[in-house]
DNA sequence: TTCTTGATTGACTAATCACTCTACAAATGT
DNA sequence: ACATTTGTAGAGTGATTAGTCAATCAAGAA
């Protein structure tokens, strides 16, 4: 309906000024009333959809982190062998990152922050479960070293910030991007494998 | 002099609470009379120290950047061999992350904050460069793949990273952990070289 | 039409904050 | 001894903030 769609798109500028103007000056030196005014709104419209400026927070941590799922997994489910599948979730993840700059310096603020202490263990553990499990897989057929496999978890995302940063670092063309992501899962399975 | 003691003294109680309470409250959610309050001296008294909030967190971290950098050069500088300084910067990283796990989350924290930028690139280049050409030395001996320092320096640092993170997660003993560690390292230069 | 419900506004408030100011104490220099 | 600088305190200030509230507005239901 008319009012949804107003509803909901209200509620996006919201999370989208926020986005920008966290990632600025961050959380607690953006103030609500800034957010109100980029998005558009009265300044009491942003305690309509959000019953406090914390709870807008983790709305914001939640809507990305969802949106980074969900293209993950519609690029990874199609493929069908291990290799694919990780490289898979490697160059789309660098991917999604470099599209998506903005979301992914929030998410990387709001994981080093004290705010990550307020997402449930249930809800973090949720999160990575599923690539948990890949690895493991990976272990068990001999694909990779037999380390634990939230050590390997680790070392990947730890990998792909790294790589994120070195490309936000300095220009590259496109062409550029894409020669570094390859070659940078190269040498994580040559690490792993 | 006694008074000189005395003022670092309190500079110092001044910087570790400052730490303690950003790492648990982030820069703007701490407020300066708390920090006073937690170092045992008055409101005012901050202010004669630091000229504003601000010249307290660039403070604090040039300070531990600075405390970093020496416990490395102290472990590092005795190494001869390329192999051992690598070992030894990595290795020393991690112990010191671990024995300094409040001031490395703060230093996490504030390198992904809108801080970073107060720092000038001069400044930010300077604690970095003995690091590149060290890596630029193994790549020209064929020790290191033939990549671009900057690319390999930001995958070591990435790498770090996750292994922090990694034995931050559970409990394990000092063995346990020494041995992740250099586990850790073997993997990085499995992928290096 | 009339009623109801939810969206929207922006002035308002109580609390909090960074920072100042004045006064005093302690140390240092001469 | 005296003067000067430096350290310390804590009440005070003006600005800012998160969140409230009473008043409209829009739109669908009865």
């Amino acid at each position: 309906m008319i009012s949804q769609s107003r509803n909901s798109e209200k509620e996006k500028e919201l999370l989208s000024a926020a986005l920008e103007l966290f990632v600025a000056y961050g959380f607690h030196g953006t103030p609500t009333s800034k957010i109100a005014l980029q998005a558009g709104v009265a300044n009491g419209t942003l305690f309509h959809y959000f019953k406090t400026k914390d709870e807008l927070v983790l709305a914001l941590y939640v809507d990305i982190k969802q949106k980074m799922s969900t293209y993950l997994e519609e690029h990874v489910l199609p493929e069908t062998t291990l290799a694919g599948k990780f490289r898979a979730i490697f160059t789309n993840s660098m991917q999604w990152a470099l599209a998506n700059k903005t979301s992914f310096q929030f998410l990387q603020q709001f994981q080093t922050s004290p705010y990550l202490s307020r997402i449930s263990p249930e809800e973090t553990l949720g999160q990575v479960k599923d690539h948990l499990m890949l690895i493991q897989l990976a272990v068990d057929e001999g694909f990779f070293k037999p380390k634990p496999p939230e050590l390997i978890l680790t070392m990947v995302m730890g990998h792909i910030f790294g790589l994120f940063q070195y490309l936000c670092s300095s220009d590259f063309t496109n062409d550029e991007q894409n020669k570094v992501i390859e070659q940078g899962f190269e040498m994580l399975m040559a690490m792993l494998k």
